[in-house]
DNA sequence: TTACTTTATCGTAATATTGCAATATAAAAT
DNA sequence: ATTTTATATTGCAATATTACGATAAAGTAA
């Protein structure tokens, strides 16, 4: 098949999921980092810093915009964006649930 | 192309992108949920819990162990597993830091 | 032994992801 | 108006992932 069957799981697990899917790329992971940590916003040399073609860090761009990580514009030749705090706390939020839910009584 | 260019990256983000990417599909996130909330181990129920063919549990099962988060016996018939605690607060620790490391000065 | 139960592996089809060249778009600079 | 600069989109090839039927393997029960 090739399709995740994403119909019978809840939405939680999906949400997560569709989380972690943007964090499984050690390049979306590399531009999160970089964008976490400048000081300003407007970011035009990831293609420099990270070392992939651009059309290809625009892509990577893009599926970090779809979970609501970048806030900014989005316009013309200088963007200016930065990560969304708000949503980035989210996500921690989201991962720091989900991993502190364990039972302790196992093998 | 189609394969990720791993090794223009940092072992760090790739080891987070690796990580990741066990926990991009909800059918692994469901299962990583209902062992952890196990009381005991064997858990020979996971096919009927989650609603994928065996075969298709078995391989995601399969990436859960690859990046170590189970441990017990992993032989015969009725297997004896669980979740890695220690492995899971690495994990737990692991993105916790990558989204505490945000700068606050931004648009 | 034979049948049963449970998990693993193989093979394969369907779909998704990754990456880039070529090209388009859109604003700024000259 | 033309060139330059920066990002987006399109199209396509290579690879990876997801899923499952068929079958194997390996222990348990009869």
């Amino acid at each position: 098949m090739g399709a995740s069957k994403t119909h019978i799981f809840s939405p939680t697990h999906n949400e997560l999921a569709q989380i972690a899917k943007v964090m499984a790329h050690p390049a979306r992971v590399a531009i999160l980092e970089y964008i976490s940590k400048q000081d300003a916003c407007i970011c035009n040399d990831l293609v420099d810093v990270i070392g992939l073609a651009q059309p290809t860090i625009s892509q990577h761009l893009n599926e970090i915009k779809k979970i609501g990580l970048l806030k900014g514009t989005f316009e013309g030749k200088n963007l200016c964006y930065c990560i969304n705090q708000e949503r980035w706390e989210e996500l921690q939020e989201a991962f720091n649930t989900f991993f502190s839910n364990i039972n302790r009584n196992c093998c």
